[in-house]
DNA sequence: GCCTACTACTTAGTGCTACTTTGTACTGGT
DNA sequence: ACCAGTACAAAGTAGCACTAAGTAGTAGGC
């Protein structure tokens, strides 16, 4: 991954991985899989993971235990009410930046 | 300033930076009070100065030195050539991450 | 029975960046 | 003399993505 793409990553990474959450639950390994998927070709494994221990600590997410049928079982999170007032906030966030980097993009003063 | 804004203007605050800059040269205290300006209200002057450090080191601009009527000499900085090629490549990884964003927002699976 | 591969999570340590705080220095107004 | 505004510098802090290594469980090949 280019060192770009890894400091652009702080602070987004988190809303990213909240936005999947408000479409359905998932566990670490899914969501790893998923954003690899999605192009962030060398995300690491570690970096999720510790994510959604953040987050959780944080309160953002219910977790619940699942068994799985291959390997450990699954942490699947979900997120609850204070999650999505977060989520809000960080579209909010955002925006703010999208519009500027748009103005600057456009040969702005 | 709130704590996901300074989380996500790690990566973006650079590029925002160099691209002031490629619209024409600025210095220091400029720049800050642009930002400001354009509603990133709290950004301390250490930050800026900061980075300007860290892209002079890296050559991405060239700096000139100016005397000012009111106070110490100011240090103008313009993007030279490496700085341009680095700037486009931080609009592509930025796409990249707009891309994704906005397929999250429209509820997209 | 052993080894590999895949699934799934954990943890200690590193590097980078924005922020905080404090300090230096020059000019102009009162 | 004092203070506000201009302009830059530097040391220390916090947070986040990454690296690297490890732990565990299941399934298939030999």
């Amino acid at each position: 991954m280019g060192k770009q793409m890894t400091e652009m990553l702080k602070g987004t990474l988190e809303g990213i991985v909240l936005a999947i959450l408000a479409g359905s639950p998932a566990y670490g390994y899914e969501i790893t899989a998923w954003l690899r998927n999605q192009g962030f070709s060398d995300i690491a494994e570690g970096t999720v993971y510790a994510l959604l221990v953040r987050i959780e600590q944080r309160g953002l997410v219910d977790v619940e235990k699942v068994p799985s049928e291959k390997g450990p079982p699954r942490k699947v999170y979900s997120l609850n009410a204070q999650g999505r007032d977060y989520l809000e906030e960080f579209w909010g966030t955002w925006s703010f930046l999208t519009e500027r980097l748009e103005r600057l993009q456009e040969g702005g003063s």
